[in-house]
DNA sequence: TAAAGCTGATCTGCTCCTTG
DNA sequence: CAAGGAGCAGATCAGCTTTA
């Protein structure tokens, strides 16, 4: 009983299918009509642009992640906002469209139905995020995607939902882009996860075999800030139970991060684990909070005998940026030690320097070997 | 040929302006 | 006058095309 009430306080999305979103845009344009019938001036009710803030965010314990705690509706007047109001009714004309024919458009497709009304990418990136986040459905209810940019290699076959499969194994040996909102099921007999944080390191990862050297595994980049499709997939596994290992029934396929010693690398590390607020009304179904950061920390360079001079000076902008993840204090206390030491140190490392020694495949081996240095 | 700029997805911070 | 929304700018990643 207590789970219901306390999961009220976080919004939650639902998937629905076609219709119900079909017939929510459809409801909305006719009560707008109604009003206008009414003699009331056009008004849209539509949910705030509150994506940067964080009042309107907050950490779940019991969930681990970051979420959103309510919905605060705006209104959208059309004799005060004109533009704003012609670009909610353009994306839910645009989306109406694609529900009823059945097919999907990218958010860059979108924007260059009407480059002229929408401006910049960014407009119609945050029309579309406000809808989902309005009627309460992850954003590919409405049939819009994002092109992919994730890639996966590795012991993992993808059931899609049109029930092809995709073989990550057996493909070739650059990795595949992670499907979009196309995931029906996943099958592996993976030991464990890698994320990676670059595609730099990703290639020479698969480059050097790693699939040989360490048995059954997955390794998986977004390329940077994850896209929502990596965020996804990334999360399937973290649910997954081991079914097929006598010994490991029952448990979690460890999920390993492999970042920067840098500011960014843990804040990107962090969208992993805890989701984003831009996102946080779908966190559910974005974050992963059991994803471990495996490396590479502060003390590696002198347990590991990684040269010094490939560490680098922190510039300013990593300096600021250290300082506000210090601010949210849900972050566990190993990570911001670590974010102190770079302070102190006024050092960063990139995963470039282990690639350049060419020793990055012992010192992942040596990781593997003790979980408890996994923050 | 190397560097700069664009595309493209994501993230956040900063500043201006509206609103209660 | 303070709080919050809108829009812009700039950061991460990477690949491709254009320019000096």
């Amino acid at each position: 009983m207590d789970n219901i009430h306390e999961s009220k306080a976080f919004l939650e999305t639902t998937f629905r299918p076609r219709d119900w979103v079909i017939q929510k845009i459809e409801s909305m344009i006719e009560k707008l009509l109604s009003n206008i019938a009414n003699g009331s001036p056009p008004v849209l009710q539509t949910v705030s642009n509150v994506k940067r803030r964080e009042c309107h965010t907050e950490y779940d314990v019991q969930s681990g992640t970051l979420r959103r705690k309510s919905n605060n509706f705006k209104d959208v007047s059309f004799l005060k906002n004109p533009r704003g109001f012609a670009i909610i009714i353009r994306i839910l004309d645009i989306c109406h469209e694609l529900l009823i024919h059945d097919v999907t458009a990218t958010k860059r497709d979108i924007y260059y139905k009407d480059v002229r009304l929408f401006g910049n990418q960014h407009t119609v990136d945050a029309a579309i995020d406000e809808l989902a986040c309005l009627f309460r459905v992850p954003r590919a209810c409405l049939n819009v995607t994002a092109s992919a940019k994730g890639l996966v290699a590795g012991a993992l076959k993808i059931i899609q939902k049109d029930k092809t499969i995709l073989d990550c194994q057996s493909l070739n040996n650059q990795g595949i882009l992670i499907p979009t909102d196309q995931i029906d099921r996943v099958e592996t007999n993976a030991e464990f996860v890698l994320v990676v944080e670059k595609e730099a390191t990703f290639q020479y990862l698969l480059s050097s075999r790693i699939f040989e050297k360490f048995g059954p595994c997955i390794i998986i980049t977004g390329k940077g800030y994850p896209d929502l499709a990596t965020r996804q997939l990334v999360k399937i596994l973290g649910d997954l139970r081991h079914s097929n290992n006598l010994i490991n029934s029952f448990e979690t396929i460890p999920i390993l991060g492999f970042f920067d010693n840098d500011p960014y690398g843990i804040e990107i590390l962090s969208v992993y684990k805890f989701g984003s607020t831009a996102m946080s009304f779908d966190n559910e179904n974005l974050a992963t909070p059991i994803i471990k950061w495996l490396g590479l920390h502060c003390a590696d360079w002198q347990k590991y005998n990684i040269s010094k001079n490939t560490l680098l000076p922190l510039t300013s902008a990593d300096r600021k940026k250290a300082y506000q993840l210090l601010q949210r204090e849900y972050f566990q206390d190993e990570w911001r030690n670590e974010i102190c030491r770079m302070l102190y140190m006024e050092k960063k490392a990139e995963m470039q320097s282990l690639c350049e020694n060419d020793d990055i495949l012992n010192y992942l081996m040596m990781k593997f070997k003790c979980p408890n240095s996994w923050l």
